[in-house]
DNA sequence: CGGACTTTTGACCAGGCTCAATAATAGTGG
DNA sequence: CCACTATTATTGAGCCTGGTCAAAAGTCCG
C-alpha cells in the first residue's frame, strides 16, 4: 500500500463488504446515530473504476452521487478546441456528483483503480431532506469546496509558474500530513499534463517548475512518481507569492 | 435609474424602510411563509457603505452575513507583493460574509454606493437551523457559486485573453436578461483595473480587448460606462473557446 | 530486451506584461 | 457653463514568462 492514505487504512479489515466505505463516510458518523449511519449506506452499491473509466461526461443527466472510498480521480472540462482544465481532483473520501443542476458540468475519470459508493441521487437528497443534520454536513462540505475553487482562481489569475506548483505540492503535503503529521512524502498519481491542466500551465513548464524546485533543494523527486518534502519554509513562501 | 435591475426596484416604495431589503431577499420568499419571512428580516438591520469602503476584511472574524440590495461589491484578496486577484463582484440579491471558517478569506469592497442588510451570523445560522427550508436554499446558493467558481477555474486556467473579456460580458449581459430579456446595453460600475483583476490580466490587455471587441463589431462603448452587445453569436462562440 | 509512454531538456516563438505617452472622462470650484 | 485637475482609458514599443516544437533520457510494462 503505497498510497497517502497510507496506515491508517491498512489496518482495516478489507474483507468487511463496506470496509472501506466506513471510513471513507466517517464526515457523518459525527453526525448520524448507528441506525441512520447504517439506513444511510443500504442507499448506497459499492463499485469500482479502472484507470481511464469515467463516473460520468459532461452533460449526463445527474443520476447518481458519488463517495469514493479509494483511488483518484480527475474533474475536468474540455474546451470544443481540445484545451482542457481541470478542476480538482477528487480523493478518497470526497463526495462526487452533487450538484442542483440536471446535468454534470464536468468529466469524472479514474486516474488508478477507484473504487465507490453510488447512491441514486433522488434516494440521496431525500435521505438529505429528513436528516437535517446531513444537509448541515452537505453544506459545509460546499462551503468548503467552494473556498478551495476560490483557492484556485487565485492561484490561477495572479500566480507564476513556480507559485502555483509549489501551491500544488504543498496542498498535497498537508492533505497527507492532516492524517499522518510526520509524512514527509506524497505520491503523485497524476501525470505531468494533468498537473499542468489543473494549474494552467503546459507539462513542459510544470516539468520545469519541479527541476527547479529539485535544484533549490526544497524537494526531492523520488521513484514511482513520489515527492519528498524538503524544505517546507521557502515553499511555503513560494506559494504564498513572496516575491524572491 | 440607470442600473441593471432598472423597472421592477423603481416600483417600488423607496420610503418603505425595508422596500429594497424586500425584494433582494426574494430568493426566500418562495421558501418562508410571510410570518417567517418577516421574523427573518427582524433579524438584520439596513447600512450603507461609499465606494472604498469595505464591509470586512481578509483576516476579520465573520461576525456578520450581508444580504446586498443596491450597489455592486468586490470580493478580492491580496498577495504579499500586492498583486490582487478578485474573487467575484456581489450584485443586488447576494449574500456575502457566508463561511464555515472563523474568518473572511476575503475583502469586500464597495465599488460603488452599496444598500445592505446585514444579520449577526449566530442568529443568521440559528434561523438556518431552526428552517431546514432556508438551509436548503442556501446550500443552492452555495452550489451555483460553487458552479460559477468553478467557472471561473477554466476561464483563467485556459481561455486567451479575449476570450475571457468575451466571457466576462456574457456573463454581465445575461444577468441583465435574466430580468430583462430585451436589455442589450449593461454598465459596468467597475474599473478596468478591477476587471483585469478578475480575468488574471492587465488592464491594458482588457483594454485592447475591449478594442477588438468594438472594431469587430460585436459591441459598442457607451458613455457612463456603459457597453451595448451588438452581436451574441460570435461573442458567443469567443466565449466558448472556438478558436477564430 | 524492446516498445510505448512519460518526463526532461533545449531552442525558439508569441501572447500578454511593462513602461510610457496620449486621450478621454469625471469631478470641482469659480 | 467652462476651465482646471485628477483619474481612468487607450494606444504604442519593447520585453519576458511561459508556450511550442523537437529531441533525448528515463520509466514501466510485458
Amino acid at each position: 500500500m503505497t498510497d497517502e492514505r497510507g496506515l491508517r487504512l491498512a489496518a482495516l479489515p478489507r474483507d468487511h463488504p463496506c470496509g472501506r466505505c466506513e471510513v471513507r463516510l466517517d464526515t457523518f458518523c459525527g453526525a448520524l446515530k448507528a441506525k441512520e449511519l447504517a439506513e444511510f449506506k443500504a442507499l448506497g452499491s459499492t463499485a469500482r473504476a479502472e484507470p481511464g473509466q469515467c463516473l460520468f461526461h459532461e452533460g449526463d443527466t445527474a443520476e447518481l452521487v458519488f463517495n469514493v472510498t479509494r483511488g483518484t480521480l480527475k474533474l475536468y472540462r474540455l474546451l470544443p478546441d481540445g484545451r482542457r482544465q481541470i478542476a480538482s481532483f477528487i480523493q478518497p473520501g470526497d463526495f462526487l456528483g452533487l450538484t442542483v443542476e440536471e446535468v454534470h458540468a464536468y468529466t469524472a475519470e479514474a486516474l488508478e483503480p477507484v473504487d465507490y459508493c453510488r447512491f441514486p441521487r433522488e434516494r440521496f437528497d431525500r435521505f438529505a431532506d429528513e436528516h437535517p443534520e446531513i444537509g448541515r454536513e452537505l453544506y459545509a462540505m460546499a462551503a468548503h469546496e467552494l473556498a478551495a475553487a476560490r483557492e484556485q482562481i487565485v492561484l490561477l489569475g495572479r500566480k507564476t509558474a513556480i507559485e502555483r506548483v509549489a501551491s500544488f505540492l504543498l496542498a498535497r503535503f498537508d492533505r497527507v500530513r492532516a492524517r499522518n503529521p510526520d509524512w514527509e512524502i506524497v505520491r503523485l498519481p497524476m501525470t505531468r499534463t494533468d498537473i499542468a491542466d489543473h494549474l494552467g500551465l503546459t507539462k513542459e513548464t510544470v516539468s520545469r517548475a519541479f527541476t527547479s524546485l529539485r535544484r533549490r533543494g526544497l524537494i526531492a523527486l523520488i521513484p514511482d512518481a513520489r515527492v519528498e518534502l524538503l524544505r517546507r519554509e521557502p515553499l511555503e513562501h513560494l506559494a504564498a507569492g513572496e516575491r524572491g
